[in-house]
DNA sequence: TTAATATCCTACCAAAATGGTAGGGAATTT
DNA sequence: AAATTCCCTACCATTTTGGTAGGATATTAA
């Protein structure tokens, strides 16, 4: 499941993707809006600037807004940056990889089908973007 | 990401789904055999009992041991019981399914989108089973 | 009928993760 | 220099996770 965290996130973000083109966001304006408590939005949006999801400007008229379009922000890249790691098993993620203790990767059967799995949803998470997501709510 | 007692579950079925048909096998046998925290594993065998996967037998010569054939256990049969609901959002799990706080579910983008990953992730989960499992393993 | 063998049940506990809040610092604009 | 806005550090309560302890209960065998 997604955290509560990561909800507020995509929130965040549709709202912003809303407004792409029109010029910086002010976080107590997306938090009024979408219900979201300021200060942990606060961190939410910043934590998005660092992966480089966002761009911001501070004073008078700043805000936040999308560093890029809409379409280029995938669904598995805001899950992966606010959620963490998208498969069933740390040794099949791609980007969170760990070992497992005890399985020898070449004959663990629960790691192929966990593999299996995690390529179906990727396979959604990875096309699908705050775009889709946008023209869906319609 | 899948809980450590899931995944203990997993393994412990997967033993036991190596000795289907040849009686019960010992809680301690699994657990020495699969390095598994016997007092840990007592109340996951329990809660897999309870779901009516396995069977037990108390006293001399008993144990636990499946209830039905591994190739009639799901993967996501498995998850559901002991690490919960397969969706990323509560409000498009089947099975754990609950109302998101502000939205409007006919016209949620997210929701939308989620469902589409679901449906993708359970068409895999749902068709493997602990016999895949065993398969793959060789 | 008693001892041995196993599962079952209740209760507890430490550590980590989750979902926040508080308060001030730093940059930018007017 | 004052106002505005994001940025940073630290803290905190609650829930979840990953167990442990100890005895109760059912079954079997001598």
């Amino acid at each position: 499941m997604l955290s509560k965290k990561t909800r507020y996130a995509f929130r965040a973000l549709t709202h912003l993707a809303e407004n792409y083109g029109r010029g910086p966001v002010l976080i107590c304006n997306i938090s009024e809006q979408k219900n979201i408590p300021l200060k942990f939005l606060e961190n939410i949006l910043n934590e998005l600037k660092k992966a480089d999801l966002l761009e911001s400007k501070k004073g008078k008229g700043g805000g936040y807004y999308l560093k890029v379009s809409p379409k280029k922000i995938s669904l598995a890249t805001v899950i992966r940056v606010i959620n963490g790691p998208i498969a069933l098993l740390p040794c099949v993620s791609l980007n969170f990889y760990e070992k497992c203790a005890d399985c020898d990767e070449k004959h663990c059967g629960m790691r192929k089908m966990m593999t299996i799995t995690r390529d179906a949803t990727l396979k959604i998470l990875e096309k699908k973007t705050l775009q889709d997501v946008l023209m869906a709510g319609i």
